[in-house]
DNA sequence: CTCCTTGTTATACGATCGTATAACAAGGTG
DNA sequence: CACCTTGTTATACGATCGTATAACAAGGAG
């Protein structure tokens, strides 16, 4: 009657997904724009194109596009979180083993991973003018630092000594990183591992610093 | 008579200003436009505001917006390469003087200045995505490494120790000047000059790799 | 003083940005 | 089978993007 039924042909159709799943599908598609496009490529339609949705949908399960760029963050970095916890785990009970293994985590796969090296780098750049992004990053890089220095408090080192010597092996370990991650034709991730390794083994030999 | 009068009213007044110095007000202003707000916030409009032009002015002297902040990522690169060339020629003739005044040059001003770091980082997240702003970056390491190599050779280091040195050298420095940008409170430009001096005397004293 | 060149401004155009809104359809419920 | 809820699409809106173009004015040449 009041309604044209005209208007249903252009119509495409659809599926309807479980939330979890369609969050976790534009997380996704949030992480691989970020990384093929950076972040001038990334809009709220190449996201949601790249997860196979209408642009609308993306309010209906974000607030907007900063806060699913947030969100995708929260999840890579727990993700990784996961993958160094696990990579300790299996090291065994040797302190320095498990040490070792939380370091060298950084250089193995899923984490060298080109695709997720890129979406780190991008949320690097947003650091400095998003806030929400800086809070995540102030939280994540705090707790990576205090689980190295447990792990070198286990190694016996002094617990004045750890927080310096955190600092200085996650520079190591990011620039190594971003090394690959800008060029990766002159380096290899097992060339990165075994440089952070030599790095660890200086510092723990000769703990003094300065 | 044809032309209206009336029009006069509205036009700003303005000087001209030698090309020179108009191109480098506007690779200053696109400077500060990426240190202040990032990639996002770095558009015509904004750099043209800042440099206290009108937007139309900008492709009077460079092709676009991209081949502006090209040129600035090359002027901004070439003003540190100048830094440490100048680092090492104040260091005297030491060799092993000469190669610590060229890492920590990075640890002061006019390096540490955390505009520079900032507007640094934003062209890292463009290396992905822009094919210029990759070539500049490519051949930018490539001449950094070159002279680290050269530095580490009159050292006395074997020339084929010298690349992998370099490459690891680099990333720390790049490592702990990415941490001082993205998180200057847990940090000081000092702490992390000592330990990239720390990691060099490392180095120097077991050249043996792996 | 007058003319001419051109650096500079002002404005317009199409594309794309993030977001808002309403129509629609999918899938469960009665 | 009919209805209802709501996940999803389609479309629209204002803002801003990079760029193109024409009017204008500044400053030197004659």
């Amino acid at each position: 009657m009041g309604v044209n039924p005209m208007l249903n042909q252009g119509r495409a159709s659809f599926t309807r997904e479980p939330a979890d799943q369609r969050r976790q599908a534009l997380i996704d598609a949030t992480a691989a724009c970020l990384a093929e496009k950076g972040v001038a490529g990334t809009s709220v339609r190449t996201i949601c194109a790249r997860a196979g949705v209408s642009p609308g949908l993306l309010r209906h399960y974000f607030a907007g596009v900063d806060a699913l760029v947030a969100e995708t963050y929260r999840e890579v970095t727990q993700r990784v979180a996961e993958t160094f916890a696990a990579a300790v785990a299996a090291a065994g009970d040797v302190p320095r083993d498990r040490l070792i293994a939380y370091v060298t985590a950084s250089f193995k796969p899923p984490i060298t991973d080109p695709s997720l090296l890129a979406t780190w780098l991008a949320f690097w750049s947003l650091v400095k003018t998003d806030a929400d992004i800086a809070k995540i990053h102030g939280e994540t890089y705090c707790a990576y630092r205090g689980d190295l220095e447990d792990l070198l408090g286990a190694c016996d080192m002094a617990s004045a000594e750890a927080g310096p010597v955190a600092i200085a092996l996650t520079a190591l370990v990011d620039g190594l990183w971003l090394e690959l991650s800008l060029d990766p034709t002159t380096f290899t991730p097992e060339q990165a591992s075994a440089m952070a390794v030599r790095w660890l083994d200086t510092l723990l030999e000769r703990p003094a610093f300065g």
